[in-house]
DNA sequence: TCTGGGGTCCTAGGACCC
DNA sequence: TCTGGGGTCCTAGGACCC
């Protein structure tokens, strides 16, 4: 669409827990975790948490092993993936029945495109379509521009609405640390602290050619411009084309055993061909990720000689790849990339 | 707290060519 | 023999997001 007047984001609450109680509804009001194969004993981390479960310190991303530390007396459930993908085609489908512009951002998010002259009662609107249709709470972000639509879904969270725009903007954010903007994480707040850079005001203040200095000429002046609330008003509803598709695992015991290792990277390598003949396209690039043992993580990659979705020519290529690495530590993960 | 899996974009150095 | 400057591709790694 043309420049929308306002700028929504949607975002569903708790989502992977919320499709879980949906479809067990004996775990509603009960800490549940989702994560790996749902076994906190293993390797792998929590994707989401129930509310009820936050309360005990659980978060996304923490590994299964704390998480059940915390709270022994909570649900492991396993990572479903297809079950997530096929009701979030159900949300976005509601969503492209509303007279909006939709584009989808991942599972449970998408930034919708809108004119109107009440975009609260538009975002009512959207959260009541939303649970009539999938029986799904979601927080609804308004703003003048992407940035601030998706920082104000924090605001609203859970199952709220917050409105941030130019208004606005210095009033809620002049204060908040650095890492409360959408593309700041933790290795750039502790590098602008060291600048002595803390908040969203020091870093709107902030000289952009020393900026561009210290994280280069694009990111420097950006990171200025998400603290003065600057962002994209484009929605766009083009579908989602991959740049690359990946395969990867985590093994529960480290590898030393070179077959073996090899033996994975030809299994991966199989999936990642299989992913690519399903995108009707060739591959240009291979690329294997291996991390050793404690944490280190290394990739090599190869542009292949002509693009090609044959799966011979991608397992020759991870394996030849594979082999360009000193194998001198065990290994915990091998991944297996093409690029398009 | 012994740290998943699937993606995107940016940076920077070297190769190579004109 | 010594030397420009620009452009593009390749590769590895870092950071971020969901």
């Amino acid at each position: 669409m043309s420049t929308p007047d306002w700028v929504l984001h949607v975002d569903l609450d708790q989502f992977i827990a919320a499709v879980e109680v949906a479809r067990h509804p004996e775990l509603r009001g009960l800490p549940v975790v989702v994560g790996g194969n749902g076994d906190p004993t293993e390797r792998a981390v929590v994707a989401t948490a129930t509310y009820e479960a936050r309360e005990f310190g659980i978060h996304s991303g923490m590994p299964l092993r704390t998480a059940a530390k915390r709270c022994p007396d909570a649900v492991f459930l396993p990572h479903d993936r297809l079950a997530y993908e096929e009701v979030s085609e159900h949300v976005m489908a509601a969503l492209r029945e509303l007279p909006v512009v939709v584009e989808v951002v991942g599972w449970d998010e998408a930034f919708l495109g809108a004119h109107t002259d009440d975009p609260e009662a538009l975002a009512r609107e959207v959260q009541r379509k939303v649970h009539d249709d999938t029986g799904l709470s979601c927080t609804v972000g308004i703003g003048d521009n992407k940035l601030r639509a998706k920082i104000a879904t924090g605001f609203g969270k859970p199952a709220g609405i917050f409105r941030l725009t130019r208004a606005n903007w210095v009033t809620v954010m002049a204060t908040r640390p650095v890492d409360a903007l959408w593309g700041i994480g933790a290795r750039t707040t502790k590098k602008l602290n060291e600048l002595g850079i803390t908040t969203v005001t020091d870093l709107a203040r902030a000289d952009p050619q020393d900026l561009a200095t210290r994280f280069g000429p694009n990111m420097g002046p950006w990171y200025r411009n998400l603290a003065l609330g600057a962002g994209d008003t484009h929605v766009d509803a083009t579908p989602y084309v991959a740049k690359s598709r990946s395969r990867e695992v985590t093994f529960q015991q480290n590898l030393t055993d070179r077959t073996e290792i090899a033996a994975h990277v030809v299994e991966l390598a199989h999936r990642v061909a299989q992913d690519v003949a399903a995108e009707g396209r060739p591959a240009a690039r291979i690329a294997v990720k291996v991390r050793f043992a404690p944490f280190i993580t290394l990739s090599r990659s190869m542009t292949l000689p002509a693009p090609t979705s044959d799966p011979t020519e991608i397992e020759r290529a991870a394996l030849d790849v594979l082999d360009r690495f000193d194998h001198t530590r065990p290994i915990r993960l091998l991944g297996v990339r093409a690029e398009f």
